[in-house]
RNA sequence: GCUCGGGUGGCGGAAUUGGUAGACGCGUUGGACUUAAAAUCCAAUGGGCAGUAAUGCCCGUGCGGGUUCAAGUCCCGCCCCGAGUACCA
C-alpha cells in the first residue's frame, strides 16, 4: 500500500521538468511577488530553522497562484561572506569551491521540502554576472552627491557645473562638515587634486579615516552590528574575536543623506510596529539648536548641540568629548599633563571596555573657559568620555539643574549647579520634566519647555548665536572590507584619489590569490595578487610590477562587505539575465516591487536599513519606480535549540547527574542533543567517546541509575550541538509533514523552541486526509453522489477559514481548521467528488505532494497548483442557526438566533438566567440577541 | 534606564477584536483490537464541591482596583518574562 509520502520526489521532478513555477515578465494576469531572505549558504546545512520563513512564504505563493496570480517566487544566495574565506585561510582551498559545495547542499536540502521557486531566475551574489551591476551601482553612488534643495541625489557632473558657475555658495548639500566655501573663481583655480578631495566631501560613497572596529582575528574591519559587547570587551559577532578601536581609511556609505526619508516613509511599510520602531530608535532624530560659546580669544568658538536650549541659562561647564580638537586649544599649561594623561586612558578605555558597568562620572578640567553667549559669563570646559566624538558636535554644554548626567558630574566635581525651575531643589537631582517652569532665565521666565525652546532659538538665530538643528543617530556605514572573498571596488588610485574605472570594463573580477591572508606588511588579501593594477592608457588590468605612477596605477586593495550584494538583489530577479544593465525597465516596471517579503528581524539595523537607502538612490536616479521596494513584511521568528548540559566537577574529569549538581561546584558543557532522550537522560556511552578527552570520563548518576543533563534554549547553533536538520523529518515522515508541522509550531512570528512532541499529530492528520481519498485496499474512490447539507456546512466553513487564516499569515490555525474537517468528514464516510476535490486544493499550499498525487488520480492533469481556489457559499456558513422573535414581559422586543434544534424552554431559560442583561435590553430594544442555551452570546443593537 | 512585545491547563497554543475561555495538537488516563508490543481506533482530560447517575453549583486567563448587562480582551496602578537599545546632550 502506498504511503502518501511515496510520491514526494515523483512530483518535485515533475515540477523542475516542467517548470511549473516559472514567472512570467509578461502576463494577462496580475503580478504578485513573494520574496525570502536569501541564505547565505554556510558549511552546515540548512537547519529545521531555516525553512520556517520559506514554508510559510511557499504557502503564501502557491495561495496566490490557485487565486489566478502570475506569482514570482525566487531564490538565490547570499554567497560572499567570512566562514569561506576563514575556510580558504586554513586548508587553500578556494571560498568559490567551498561556496559551491555549500551552495550545492543547500538546493538539495530545499528541492527535498517542496519550495515553489522559479529556479530560473536563481541569482548568487559572489557571480560576476551579478556583482557587476554590485559594482555599477556603486560607481553611481560615486557620481552622485545628495542636494537637500530637491531632497534627493544628482549627478556630481552637473555639481561641477555649479561650482564653475557660482562655486558653492548657493549648495545645500549632505556633505562633509567641514567642506570649505568657495566661489566659480576658487573653485577654477584648484588644482585636479583639491578639485578631487573637494568632490569627495560630496560623494554619496566617499573615504574617510575613521575610527573603526577592528578585528585582528578576523582581519577585517566590522560595523557596529557585527560587534557585540561582552564582560571581556568587546568581540566580534561572528568567532567571538576580540575587537579594537582603529584609525583606518575606509569606503563610507552616505545613508545619513537618507535620513530624513528613511525616517518619515517608514509610515507607509505595512511592517510590525516592533520593527519600525527598532529603525527610528536606530536613526534616532532629535530636534534642537546648534549653539556657539565664544573662547576667550575672540577668534573661536565652541560649538555645542542641545534639544533643550530653554535651558541655557542653567549652563555651569562644559563638557568637550577627549577627542575634541579644541581640547588642546582650551588646555593651560598647567593641566596639560592631567589632560593628556585622560585623553589617553579614555582612549585605552574605548579599546578594552567601553562598556565599563560603573555609571560614575570621571573627567578633568582643561583650566579653559568660555563665554556664555547671553551673559558673557566665563564657564569652565571640562573634558570626559560621557560625551561621544561622534554624536552632535562631540561637546555640550552643561545643566546640571535640567540633565541627570550633568548633575552627576557636577556632583562630583563640587561645579556650582543654578537652579532655573521653579520649586525645584537642585540638591535632590536634575528636573528633566518639560513641564516645569523656568524661573532665573531673563527672558524665559514663567515658561514651560515647548515655548521657551522656540523663544530661545528665535533669539540665538537674531543675535547670530545659533540655529535650529536636527540632529540623528544614524551615521555613514562603514563600506570596506579588508578581505578576499568580496565585491572588489572599481577604483584605483591616481595620486592618492581616487577613480572610478569605467563602466564599459565592469565587472571587475576577483583575482587569483595565493594567500587569502592580508600581505606581510598588512595590507588587505588582494595585495597578494600579482594581477592588481590598472592601467589607465590601455584601460585593463594589468601586473602589479608595471605601477610607474604616469600611466599604471595602483587599484583598491579592500572588497565590498556583505550587504552590498543584498541591497538590491530584489530587484535583480525581475529580470536577472540581464546583461547590459542591473535589471531592464520593462521588467522594473512590471513587478515594480515585493509585495510579501518575508525574513528574520535581526536584520531590522542591517540589511533592512541598507537596501531601503539603496532603493531610494536608485529611486532618486529613475531606476526603479518605487522608493521602498518591500511595502508588506512578515518577520518569521527563529526556531530555537534545546541545548543539552552535562555538569562537570571543576578541576576534574568527572560529571554528575544535573539532579544531584546542587552539591558540587560545577561547569556546565554542551552536549550534543543526540545523545540524549526526551527524558533528558544521557547516554554516557556515545558521550565518552564522542570526544578524546571524555574517554576517561567518570560519572555520578542520580537514583534511578541514570544521568540527566540540564536543558536551555538557545540559538541553535553548530558550536552549541543543538543543531536539528530537517532531512531526518522529510526522510521519516514526508516534505508535507514537515512543511506542515513548522507552520504548526505556533505563529510564524513568534520565536520557539524546536521540540518534534507535535509532529505525530500532523503526520496523522495528513494519514486521515489521504485515507479520505481511499478505501481498506487502498484503492482512490470519489462518488459523483449529491453531497448532504452537513457535509457542504462542513466544506463552506473550512474554505472561509482556511483563506481568512492564509490572508493573515495565521497558518498554524488554518491547519486545525483542516483537522477539525477532516476528522468530520471521516466520521460522516464522506467520499463525494463535489466535497473532496476542493479540499485537495484547500490543502495544496501546505501539503503540494499530497494534493498533487490526489489530484491526478481524481483524474485531472497536473498540476493542481494553477487549480482555481474554490469559494465559499454564506449560505451554509450560517446554517445550524435559526432566528426566533421572543417575547419579553408580554412585548417583542428581539429575535433570537439560536441553534437549530434548541427548544423553547431553553431559550426562555437563557434569556431569564440573565436578569441585568434582560433589563439592559428592556430599555435598548436590540435588533437580535444570540443565544445559546443557557447563555447570551451577542448582542446586535 | 528608555522603547517595543508578551504573561491563558501538564506542554505548544486558540478565542470572529467586548459576547459559551481553553479550539486544534501533544501528553496523560481508561477502553477496543492483539499471544504480546508497536501501530491504529474510541472515550475522558482546567480546578473544586455535591450526587449511584443524568446532572448541578462555585472558582478560574500574572497581581490589585475600575468601567460595562457582559472583560482574557477596555481603563488605572503594580509584578514578572522576552526583544531592541544603551551616558545620543
Amino acid at each position: 500500500m502506498n504511503r502518501f509520502h511515496d510520491f514526494d520526489g515523483k512530483w518535485q521532478k515533475y515540477w523542475a521538468e516542467n517548470k511549473t513555477f516559472k514567472a512570467y515578465n509578461q502576463s494577462d494576469k496580475p503580478k504578485y511577488y513573494v520574496l525570502d531572505m536569501f541564505p547565505y549558504p554556510s558549511g552546515a546545512g540548512l537547519h529545521v530553522g531555516h525553512p520556517l520563513g520559506y514554508i510559510a512564504s511557499d504557502i503564501y505563493a502557491r495561495y496566490m497562484r490557485h487565486k489566478g496570480y502570475n506569482v514570482l517566487h525566487p531564490m538565490g544566495y547570499d554567497s560572499f561572506g567570512l566562514p569561506a574565506e576563514q575556510y580558504a585561510i586554513q586548508t587553500g582551498q578556494h571560498p568559490a569551491v567551498t561556496t559551491e559545495q555549500n551552495i550545492r547542499r543547500y538546493r538539495e536540502q530545499m528541492d527535498k521540502i517542496g519550495f515553489s521557486f522559479d529556479w530560473d531566475r536563481e541569482i548568487r551574489t559572489s557571480d560576476p554576472k551579478y556583482y557587476k551591476w554590485t559594482q555599477w551601482i556603486f560607481l553611481q553612488l560615486f557620481k552622485h552627491w545628495y542636494n537637500k534643495k530637491t531632497d534627493k541625489a544628482e549627478p556630481i557632473a552637473e555639481l561641477i557645473k555649479t561650482f564653475e558657475r557660482e562655486g558653492n555658495v548657493n549648495v545645500e548639500a549632505a556633505a562633509d562638515e567641514d567642506t570649505p566655501v568657495f566661489t566659480a573663481e576658487e573653485w577654477k583655480n584648484f588644482d585636479d587634486k583639491q578639485k578631487d578631495e573637494i568632490l569627495q566631501k560630496y560623494r554619496l560613497t566617499y573615504l574617510a579615516e575613521k575610527e573603526v572596529n577592528w578585528c585582528p582575528g578576523l582581519g577585517t574591519v566590522l560595523a557596529n552590528d557585527e560587534v557585540v559587547a561582552t564582560d571581556q570587551g568587546l568581540v566580534s559577532e561572528r568567532g567571538g574575536y576580540p575587537v579594537y578601536k582603529k584609525k583606518m581609511k575606509q569606503w563610507m556609505m552616505r545613508i545619513t543623506a537618507y535620513a530624513e526619508r528613511l525616517l518619515r516613509d517608514l509610515d507607509m511599510l505595512d511592517w510590525s510596529e516592533a520593527l519600525k520602531e527598532m529603525q527610528r530608535n536606530w536613526i534616532g532624530r532629535s530636534e534642537g539648536a546648534l549653539v556657539k560659546f565664544p573662547l576667550e580669544n575672540g577668534k573661536d568658538y565652541l560649538e555645542v548641540f542641545t534639544t533643550r536650549p530653554d535651558t541655557l541659562f542653567g549652563v555651569t561647564f562644559m563638557v568637550l568629548a577627549p577627542e575634541h580638537p579644541l581640547v588642546d586649544i582650551l588646555t593651560t599649561p598647567e593641566h596639560k599633563a592631567e589632560v593628556e594623561q585622560y585623553k589617553e586612558q579614555a582612549a585605552r578605555k574605548s579599546e578594552r571596555e567601553r562598556l565599563a558597568e560603573t555609571k560614575e562620572k570621571t573627567g578633568v578640567f582643561t583650566g579653559g573657559y568660555v563665554l556664555h553667549p547671553l551673559t558673557g559669563e566665563k564657564i569652565p570646559v571640562w573634558i570626559s568620555d560621557y560625551v561621544l566624538p561622534d554624536y552632535g558636535t562631540g561637546a555640550i554644554m552643561a545643566v546640571p539643574a535640567g540633565d541627570q548626567r550633568d548633575w552627576e558630574f557636577a556632583t562630583t566635581f563640587n561645579i556650582p549647579i543654578i537652579n532655573i525651575f521653579e520649586g525645584h531643589d537642585v540638591s535632590k537631582g536634575a528636573n528633566e520634566n518639560k513641564d516645569a517652569v523656568l524661573t532665573n532665565s531673563e527672558f524665559l521666565n514663567g515658561l514651560r519647555a515647548k515655548e521657551a525652546i522656540r523663544r530661545m532659538i528665535d533669539e540665538l538665530e537674531k543675535r547670530g548665536l545659533g540655529r535650529r538643528k536636527v540632529q540623528y543617530k544614524l551615521r555613514d556605514a562603514v563600506f570596506s572590507r579588508q578581505r578576499y572573498w568580496g565585491e572588489p571596488f572599481p577604483i584605483y588610485y591616481k595620486n592618492g584619489i581616487p577613480h572610478a574605472i569605467p563602466e564599459k570594463h565592469l565587472p571587475i573580477e576577483l583575482p587569483e590569490v595565493e594567500q587569502y591572508k592580508p600581505t606581510p606588511d598588512g595590507r588587505p588579501p588582494l595585495g597578494n595578487a600579482k594581477v592588481w593594477a590598472w592601467d589607465e592608457k590601455n584601460e585593463r588590468i594589468v601586473s602589479n610590477d608595471l605601477i610607474d605612477r604616469e600611466t599604471v596605477f595602483p587599484m583598491e586593495l579592500n572588497t565590498m562587505p556583505g550587504w552590498a550584494g543584498s541591497s538590491w538583489y530584489f530587484n535583480r530577479y525581475m529580470d536577472p539575465w540581464n546583461d547590459q544593465a542591473p535589471f531592464g525597465q520593462d521588467a522594473v516596471n512590471y513587478w515594480r516591487k515585493v509585495d510579501l517579503y518575508v525574513g528574520g528581524s535581526e536584520h531590522a539595523t542591517g540589511h533592512l536599513m541598507y537596501s531601503r537607502f539603496w532603493q531610494k538612490f536608485l529611486y532618486d536616479t529613475g531606476l526603479v519606480p518605487e522608493p521602498e521596494y518591500s511595502v508588506k513584511l512578515i518577520n518569521q521568528g527563529m526556531i530555537l535549540g534545546t541545548s543539552a548540559f552535562a555538569r562537570r566537577i571543576e578541576g576534574t574529569n568527572k560529571f554528575v547527574s544535573a539532579d544531584l549538581a546542587k552539591e558540587h561546584k560545577t561547569q556546565k558543557i554542551h552536549v550534543d542533543v543526540n545523545m540524549v532522550n526526551e527524558r533528558n537522560e544521557l547516554d554516557t556511552e556515545r558521550f565518552r567517546n564522542w570526544r578524546d578527552d571524555l574517554r576517561d570520563a567518570e560519572f555520578i548518576l542520580n537514583d534511578q541509575g541514570k544521568f540527566l543533563v540540564d536543558r536551555e534554549v538557545e540559538k541553535m547553533s553548530k558550536s552549541k550541538y543543538n543543531v536539528v536538520n530537517p532531512d531526518d523529518i522529510v526522510e521519516q515522515y514526508g516534505a508535507d509533514t514537515l512543511r506542515i508541522y513548522e507552520m504548526f509550531l505556533g505563529p510564524i512570528q513568534i520565536a520557539k523552541p524546536w521540540n518534534t512532541a507535535g509532529l505525530k499529530g500532523v503526520y496523522n492528520f495528513l494519514k486521515k486526509f489521504w485515507k479520505l481519498y481511499h478505501d481498506q485496499d487502498g484503492n482512490f474512490r470519489l462518488s459523483d453522489a449529491e453531497p448532504t447539507e452537513k457535509e457542504l456546512q462542513i466544506l463552506h466553513k473550512t474554505i472561509k477559514k482556511v483563506e481568512d487564516d492564509i490572508r493573515n499569515f495565521d497558518y498554524n490555525t488554518a491547519v486545525s481548521a483542516m483537522m477539525i474537517a477532516v476528522n468530520e468528514l471521516a466520521a460522516l464516510g464522506t467520499d463525494k467528488r463535489a466535497i473532496l476535490e476542493p479540499l485537495i486544493v484547500l490543502i495544496s499550499p501546505f501539503a503540494p505532494h499530497m494534493a498533487e498525487e490526489l489530484w491526478q488520480r481524481a483524474g485531472h492533469e497536473p498540476s493542481v497548483e494553477y487549480a482555481p481556489y474554490p469559494t465559499y457559499d454564506e449560505r451554509y456558513l450560517k446554517a445550524d442557526t435559526k432566528e426566533y422573535p421572543v417575547a419579553f414581559n408580554g412585548k417583542k422586543r428581539f429575535t433570537l438566533e439560536l441553534p437549530a434544534d434548541a427548544t423553547k424552554e431553553q431559550i426562555e431559560q437563557a434569556v431569564m438566567q440573565h436578569e441585568k442583561t434582560v433589563k439592559y435590553l428592556e430599555g435598548k430594544t436590540p435588533k437580535k440577541v444570540i443565544v445559546v442555551p443557557g447563555r447570551i452570546v451577542n448582542i446586535v443593537v
